[in-house]
DNA sequence: CTGCATCCTGCAAATCATTTGCATCTGGGA
DNA sequence: TCCCAGATGCAAATGATTTGCAGGATGCAG
């Protein structure tokens, strides 16, 4: 650790997000470029919300949402949940499934990235014991930041 | 493991969950009653509306989330989020904190109760590295379960 | 370079889960 | 039994996300 998170594709050019949407068979737009740029430049994970404000109303919300959730599909953003009712989103480097978690501050929201993940043996085991099959894991972490801690 | 889960109160009276109640100052109406009894009765968390359901609409849904919301602020039931937009609760034993995780599957819903926790220590860890005090965690396991997998 | 079918977008209205204002009702101590 | 803080019903308000529709832009074909 110390160096950079692993699942932030470091700063990946616009033209190869570009690229990667037209291998989906889909269009490069303007609103669809600036989302992605949001993505990349901003830390942790953002909500719909906090892209189109990004994006200073150059887009409608209701289109952010609709590229979000074609961006999910296509597999280049992945979708957290923290707790309070509003999805999140990161972007994905090529090929990353993005499978990491994060540490939450309950009193200002301030995310802290947790790139190790504890939980493969609990998860076999869990899915043996159970026989489901596919079995992955949803974790997220949370406290009082240090920050908070003082105030 | 094998026997009944330790976080079900094993069939606590309703009289018993009346005197806890009470013991919060908080008087013991009859949509309360019948809550804690659709709580008790089900297994696995339940959702605001899936109690509303079990009790027939004898009350109103607002009084449904008003209800579960002072529940939770008296201990006496724990909130999950399996991801779906939806609440869910359940009913705590008396000084149970009722933590513990799910397996759920994603094609029809059911949920396996899973009473495994990875050990403390990585919490620990996650919060001597972040300056985190009070560092708790929310985890979920997905997957599709037995039946599924075969239809 | 231009035309065009298709996919996207903006806008507004619709959904869904959850909350809240308010008038009315009731549990339980006096 | 009386009284009133606290609880409920009902309906309207919120907040997040989705959707219908008519007009607009993209990218392949010509
Ligand atoms: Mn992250
Ligand atoms: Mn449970
Ligand atoms: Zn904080
Ligand atoms: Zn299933």
């Amino acid at each position: 650790m110390g160096d950079a998170h692993h699942h932030k594709p470091q700063l990946a050019g616009l033209g190869e997000l570009a690229a990667r949407l037209r291998n989906c068979a889909r269009r490069v737009t303007e609103p669809r470029r600036e989302i992605l740029r949001a993505l990349r430049d901003g830390a942790h994970p953002m909500s719909p919300k906090q892209v189109h404000q990004a994006l200073h109303d150059t887009c409608d919300l209701a289109t952010v949402y609709r590229s979000l959730h074609m961006l999910e599909a296509a597999g280049m953003v992945k979708r957290f949940d923290l707790g309070d009712g509003v999805r999140r989103f990161e972007l994905l480097g090529e090929g990353d499934d993005g499978h990491h978690h994060h540490l939450v501050c309950k009193r200002c929201d301030t995310v802290v990235e947790i790139d190790d993940c504890f939980t493969p043996a609990l998860e076999q085991r869990i899915a043996s014991r159970s026989g489901f099959a596919g079995v992955t894991h949803r974790l997220e972490f949370f406290g009082t930041c240090p920050a908070c801690q003082t105030a």
